[in-house]
RNA sequence: UGCCCGAUAGUAUAACGGUAGUACGACAGACUCUGACUCUGUUUGUCUUGGUUCGAAUCCAGGUCGGGCAACCA
């Protein structure tokens, strides 16, 4: 028997909604993306909610895009958002559009208007919101509040027909001006748009406002549980109101907290003008909490899966450490990733005792927490590369690496003993000399040695090249959005930084775009779409955890 | 200041009137042919004031703080 995790209040519900039999315990969710900007890891703790839910209760998940703007809304976005829900591992029972019921939805609008609760508004915008009053004052009525039954069907029928300009007229809810609640003052329900949809094409110039769509397609689909974020709080008496008075089908909506994640922004805008103005490279820049980003910059379905389930689900504000989204992928990739040795900042390493001319073949595991990974062949030779910051001329104390006199394990190979350097005019290191103890070799070790430290390396005649991307956080600050002025003067500006020779083990070749592995003492790193047979691109996925980094922080 | 939502370690998240626990982080240590992984230990918390109760993080009331709401956006 598991042990059972507790339950979030969403799953309560269900769980009481299912013991009470309510729907005869039926359950249908919906993940309603407006197609109009990328998906990002906020929407992907909505995608495993909402397709979550269905799995945990054995009900169904439906796609369904709220498509009722066609002036922000487009097809290229329609297909990235499959793309990114089926690359997350979630297939929906059916996908559709609201757009698909612009038809009923008209014929609700219409019972609306012939039970006196609809009517035409001849208000501009402006004229509107001025007449709405205040939070603390109630509304007045516009003239065409009073209008009658025939009037309303007759002007919403030549408004659909296409005899007014934008703007000229909209279609409101006759609900409370007075209300305290300011989304029950009269609601636009529609507004004339003469825009090409990218669905129905001219065949309509009137459009559902968001309010008069959204809970109506719910009620359509048989939804049972509508799970939508906070701000949507103060709209769910207008849903529920439609839904009375319409006498449908009767979804229900329950709110919960969006996720807010540290040294990054969340809002489509935003990360839309990033795109725009040319900050990142696109929506699927490895930077980017996107999840096409998050995919090119190597992270896992089940990774991200895994940090949804992590951060829960609560109607409490909640902003994540990016440090646990960092912490899931690397607990997968650790289990997953076969080890490689790349030297990302190459320094010459000669061997003065090792013979000239001579190789060796070396074993290397590919991956210790997975036997079955098997091993490969490396190899050794006299000449070498080793990571610059692997030397040090006057090491610290508690440095465990190479330095004049010190004694250091070649990864896979031999323990060797720092000797001599050699530099170039303006005092930079240029060739290390070492000597290495031949009866320390990996797997037969019999030289009674023990080392403290091990480092990684590549044989300099047998390494190839390769362009490594060396990706960090976007901004420099915490929470960019809340800072005074412009978030975008909060971007790290090295949040990228490319190295265009890292030597890396001659098998990397072989790899194809998307694969992972670990650099050992490096981090995780995948192949880029960007690669060539001649040239591998890498992608820094995350970097290990590095207690010396910290260690030396303290100094 | 009209209405609405919320408040548990640094960050999240449990405890469903009965011993405030877990994860990430931080700190200290063990182990290590990755300063990784793994393991051990330590630190830090119920916003506040009252009330109900044998007993309150939990129920009630007031306050404080945070967030949201007055788009022909969703």
């Amino acid at each position: 028997m598991s042990e059972e995790r507790s339950l979030n209040f969403i799953e309560q519900i269900v769980t009481d909604d299912i013991a009470n039999g309510v729907n005869d315990g039926r359950v249908l969710t919906r993940f309603p993306p407006e197609p109009n900007g990328y998906l990002h890891i906020g929407h992907a703790k909505s995608i495993a909610l909402n397709f979550g839910l269905a799995q945990q209760f054995n009900g169904k998940t439906n796609l369904r895009f709220d498509d009722t703007n066609p002036v922000t809304e487009d097809t290229e976005y329609v297909d990235s958002i499959k793309a990114d829900i089926r690359w997350l591992g979630y297939e929906w029972a059916q996908e559709l559009y609201a757009s698909d019921y612009f038809e009923q939805i008209y014929e609700f609008a219409v019972t609306l208007i012939k039970k006196g609760l609809a009517y035409v508004e001849d208000a501009s915008a402006e004229q509107i919101a001025a007449s709405k009053g205040t939070p603390t004052t109630p509304g007045t009525p516009t003239p065409a509040r009073s209008r009658s039954v025939e009037e309303n069907l007759d002007l919403f029928t030549r408004m659909r027909n296409g005899e007014f300009k934008d703007g000229e007229k909209t279609l409101r809810a006759k609900i409370d001006l007075a209300s305290p609640n300011m989304h029950m003052r009269d609601p636009l329900m529609y507004r004339i748009k003469h825009t090409h949809h990218h669905r129905t094409g001219d065949k309509w110039c009137i459009y559902p406002m968001y309010d008069f769509a959204h809970g109506q397609s719910d009620s359509i689909e048989k939804i049972t549980h509508s799970l939508c974020t906070l701000e949507f709080i103060p709209h769910r008496p207008l849903y529920d109101w439609f839904i009375k008075e319409l006498e449908i089908f009767p979804s229900h909506q329950y709110e919960f907290s969006r996720l807010n994640l540290t040294y990054t922004v969340m809002s489509k805008r935003k990360l839309k003008q990033l795109v725009e103005e040319k900050y990142v490279s696109g929506w699927d820049d490895p930077r980017m909490p996107t999840i096409s980003g998050l995919r090119r910059r190597g992270y896992t379905p089940a990774s991200i899966r895994q940090f949804c389930e992590r951060v829960g689900v609560q109607k409490r504000e909640q902003m994540i450490d990016l440090g646990l989204l960092e912490f899931c992928v690397r607990e997968e990739l650790n289990k997953t990733a076969n080890r490689v040795m790349a030297v990302l900042d190459p320094v010459k390493l000669v061997l003065t005792n090792y013979p000239e001319g001579q190789v060796e073949e070396m074993t290397a595991e590919n991956n210790p927490e997975d036997a079955a990974a098997g091993s490969r062949t490396l190899h050794f030779s006299k000449t070498l590369y080793i990571e610059r910051e692997d030397f040090m001329e006057e090491p610290p104390k508690k440095f465990f690496r190479l330095g004049p006199g010190l004694h250091v394990r070649l990864k896979n190979a031999y323990i060797i003993k720092g000797e001599s350097v050699e530099k170039d005019a303006d005092g930079n290191i240029t060739t290390i000399y070492a000597s290495y103890l031949p009866e320390s070799k990996s797997g037969g070790d019999h030289s009674g040695m023990t080392v403290k430290g091990t480092i990684h390396w590549v044989s300099a005649e047998h390494a190839a090249t390769a362009e490594v991307r060396l990706y960090d956080r976007l901004f420099k600050s915490e929470n960019p959005s809340a800072e005074e002025g412009d978030f975008k003067d909060f971007i790290n500006p090295e949040s990228l930084q490319v190295i265009k020779e890292a030597y890396v083990e001659p098998g990397l070749l072989q790899a194809k775009a998307g694969d992972r592995f670990q650099f050992m003492r490096k981090g995780y790193f995948t192949v880029d779409p960007d690669s060539t047979p001649e040239k591998v691109v890498f992608n820094r996925t995350v970097t290990l955890k590095d207690a010396w980094a910290k260690e030396k922080g303290k100094a």
